[in-house]
RNA sequence: GCGCUUGUAGCUCAACCGGAUAGAGCGCUGGCCUCCGGAGCCAGAGGCUGUGGGUUCAACUCCCACCAAGCGCGCCA
C-alpha cells in the first residue's frame, strides 16, 4: 500500500460524509511512534474560528469504515495529525512481494507507456569529455534508467554540433599543430584548440599530409575525437540510442522547411536585413534572428529544425539536460516548441550545475581551448567509475558543488558508494554462508516472516517497503538523488541490523525468516544500484 | 544594471513540492571483534537553515527587501 492508496480512501470517506476539503497529504510517517502513515487532513479541515482542528470527530468518521478496519490496527491523533498503524500481515505481506516480483520490485505503470526522448551530453566533438559532462552524463543514465522502470518508452539522444565555425576551427587547429610537429612555421589560431589531445592526434596522422586541405584535418579530428567521447561514455556505462547529426540536419532541408512553416504561422519577420524568429508572442524577453543578414543561420535556426523533429517523432515529453551557460537559453527554445504547436511543458530543460574543481585550496579554471581541463577519464581513473557517478548523483542537479580531487583520491575508501557495496557484499556472504548450511530458497519463502519482531528488522522492512515510492518521486520530479539517499539509508540500516543480530542462527525458523529479510534487502539494493548505474560487487 | 540558479553542523550534501524534535557521510571525542567480512557498529559534541521583514494553526520550504557565490544577458556556437 502506497499513501496515495490511502488517501483515496480518506478523499471516498469524507467527501461520502459531506466534508470538501481543498488539498491534504497522506505520507509515510516521520517516525516510528507515528505509525505508518500520517495525515495533515485535519488541519485542512479545519474550522478557521477554531485555534486546533477537531480530530475526535474526523477520527470516528474513519474508523467506522470497512477498508479501514481491515487494513489498520490502529488510528490515532497526535499534535492534529493522524496517524495510521498498519496491520502486521501487511508489514510482512512486502517480503512476499519482493520475493515473488524481484528484479521488478519498484517497478510501475505510472508512466502509462508515454514516449519520452532524453537528450543529453551533446558536447561539441572538439575535445574530451570533462568533468561537467560527466555528471550530464550520469544524470542522463539515471533519469533514463528511472523513467523506463516507471513505464515510460524512453530513448535517450546525443545531439552532435558536427559542423559549422568550431568543427572549421578544430581542422584549421589539427593542420597547425600536425605542421608544426613537421617542423614547418604554422600558427594554431587565437581562439583554435591546443590541448594536448590535439597533439596526440597530430602525431598519429600519416606522413605526407602537408598538402591536404582544412576540411581533411577538420574530418580526422571530429571522428577520433568523436571515438574518444563513445569509449567515455561507454566505460562510464552510458549507452545512447542514437547520435542526431547537426550536419544531417542542415542537408536534409529541415531546417529551410520549418522556417518556412514558422513564416506560415506568422512566427517570422523580416527587419534590418535579417530573418527573426517572433519568440516574444510566447514570453521571450526579445525576439531572437534566425537568418542572418550574410544570409547564414544563426545557432538557434538549426536547433529550433531539432526541436521539431524531435516533436514529429511522436514523443509525449521532451527532457534536455544542459549546462549552465544555456540557462538563458531555455525561454527562447520553449518558444520555439511552442510554436510548433508543442506544449512547453513538455519539454523540461534540467539545468545541470557545474562542479568547481579544487585541488586542495587551489581552484581549477577549466577551458577546453586552451586544453586545461580535467577529463571524466581522468577522473575515471583516479577516483573509479562507481564512486564518480555516486559522487554525481547524490546531489540534485540544480546544486553548485564544490569537489577536491585531493580530497577525493585521499578518502576513496570513505567515499559513501563503498559503505553501500559494503553492505551489498555482507548480506551477498551472509546468503552464501546460508547456502553452505543448506537452507534452500522454498524454505525461505515459506518462512514465518513474523519471527521478524525486532524493532530493527520492522525498520527495514518499513524502508523496503517505501522502495516503490521512491521510485516514484524521483520519477515524478526528475531527482535522482533521491534514489541515491533511499539507498544509503538502507545500507546504513542493514549495517547496523547485522552488528546486532545473528541471521544465520541455532534457532533455523527464525534464520529463515531473516534470510527472507537479507533476500528482500539485497534484491532492493539490487534494483536501486542498477537505476543509478552503480555496479553491484560480489566481493570487495 | 537585468535575469536564472544556489546559500542548511568545521567540510560535502539531505529534508518526501507548507507539517510533528532539521537529518546523513566525512572530520572530531570515547567505547565495541571467541560468533554470517571491523571498508562495520554504538554513544557524544557540533545549528538563530545567509540577514531582516511578511503570509500561515504550522516556514529550510511561499512572498518582499538586502547580502554573498556561480552562470547568463550577440545577426557567437
Amino acid at each position: 500500500m502506497k499513501p496515495h492508496d490511502l488517501k483515496v480512501h480518506l478523499e471516498k470517506i469524507l467527501s461520502e460524509a459531506g466534508y470538501k476539503i481543498d488539498r491534504f497529504n497522506v505520507f509515510p510517517a516521520a517516525r516510528k511512534e507515528f505509525g505508518d502513515f500520517s495525515t495533515n487532513v485535519a488541519f485542512k479541515m479545519q474550522d478557521p474560528s477554531q485555534k486546533k482542528p477537531d480530530t475526535k470527530k474526523i477520527i470516528h468518521l474513519i474508523q467506522q469504515d470497512e477498508w479501514i478496519k481491515e487494513n489498520f490496527e490502529k488510528i490515532e491523533e497526535k499534535n492534529s495529525f493522524i496517524n495510521f498503524f498498519l496491520k502486521d500481515r501487511l508489514i510482512y505481506s512486502t517480503i512476499s512481494e519482493i520475493l515473488s516480483r524481484k528484479h521488478e520490485y519498484g517497478k510501475s505503470p505510472y508512466g502509462q507507456n508515454k514516449k519520452i526522448l532524453v537528450e543529453f551530453v551533446s558536447a561539441n566533438p572538439t575535445g574530451p569529455l570533462t568533468i561537467a559532462h560527466g555528471r550530464q552524463a550520469a544524470f542522463g543514465e539515471a533519469i533514463s534508467r528511472i523513467l523506463s522502470f516507471s513505464g515510460y518508452k524512453v530513448d535517450r539522444e546525443y545531439y552532435l554540433n558536427d559542423c559549422g565555425r568550431q568543427m572549421e576551427l578544430l581542422g584549421i587547429s589539427l593542420k597547425a599543430h600536425y605542421l608544426q610537429m613537421k617542423g614547418i612555421p604554422a600558427e594554431i589560431p587565437e581562439d583554435g584548440y591546443r590541448g594536448n589531445y590535439m597533439k596526440d592526434i597530430a602525431r598519429k596522422l600519416p606522413e605526407g599530409c602537408e598538402n591536404r586541405d582544412n576540411v581533411f584535418f577538420e574530418n580526422v579530428a571530429r571522428e577520433k575525437i568523436l571515438q574518444t567521447i563513445k569509449d567515455d561514455l561507454k566505460d562510464f556505462s552510458v549507452h545512447f540510442d542514437r547520435w542526431f547529426s547537426e550536419k544531417h540536419l542542415r542537408s536534409s532541408g529541415s531546417v529551410e522547411k520549418i522556417i518556412e512553416q514558422l513564416k506560415k504561422k506568422e512566427f517570422v519577420y523580416r527587419a534590418d536585413g535579417a530573418l527573426w524568429f517572433r519568440s516574444t508572442a510566447f514570453g521571450d524577453d526579445k525576439d531572437r534572428v534566425l537568418i542572418k543578414q550574410d544570409s547564414s543561420y544563426t545557432y538557434l535556426a538549426p536547433d529550433i529544425a531539432y526541436h521539431a523533429d524531435k516533436i514529429q517523432r511522436g514523443y509525449d515529453m521532451l527532457i534536455n539536460l544542459w549546462g549552465p551557460d544555456h540557462a538563458g537559453y531555455v525561454p527562447r527554445i520553449k518558444a520555439a516548441v511552442a510554436a510548433c504547436g508543442f506544449s512547453p511543458e513538455k519539454l523540461r530543460i534540467i539545468i545541470v550545475q557545474l562542479t568547481t574543481l579544487y585541488r586542495g585550496k587551489e581552484k581549477l579554471s577549466m577551458s577546453t581551448r586552451k586544453g586545461q581541463f580535467i577529463t571524466l577519464r581522468q577522473l575515471m581513473d583516479e577516483v573509479g567509475p562507481d564512486a564518480t557517478k555516486f559522487f554525481f548523483l547524490f546531489r540534485r542537479a540544480e546544486s553548485h558543488l564544490d569537489f577536491d580531487l585531493e580530497l577525493a583520491k585521499k578518502k576513496t575508501e570513505e567515499n559513501p558508494v563503498y559503505y553501500i557495496q559494503y553492505a551489498f557484499v555482507r548480506a551477498k556472504h551472509i546468503m552464501m554462508f546460508a547456502r553452505e548450511r543448506h537452507f534452500t530458497d522454498d524454505e525461505v519463502a515459506g518462512a514465518d516472516f513474523s519471527l521478524l519482531k525486532e524493532e530493527d528488522e520492522i525498520e527495514i522492512l518499513k524502508k523496503l517497503k517505501n522502495f516503490p515510492l521512491t521510485v516514484e518521486q524521483s520519477a515524478r520530479t526528475l531527482e535522482v538523488s533521491k534514489i541515491a539517499h533511499y539507498i544509503l539509508e538502507l545500507a546504513g540500516a542493514f549495517h547496523s541490523y547485522y552488528q546486532k543480530f545473528r541471521v544465520v542462527d541455532e534457532n533455523r525458523k527464525v534464520s529463515c525468516a531473516r534470510l527472507a529479510l537479507v533476500k528482500c534487502f539485497l534484491t532492493v539494493m539490487h534494483n536501486g544500484l542498477e537505476l543509478l548505474g552503480i555496479s553491484k560487487p560480489e566481493k570487495m
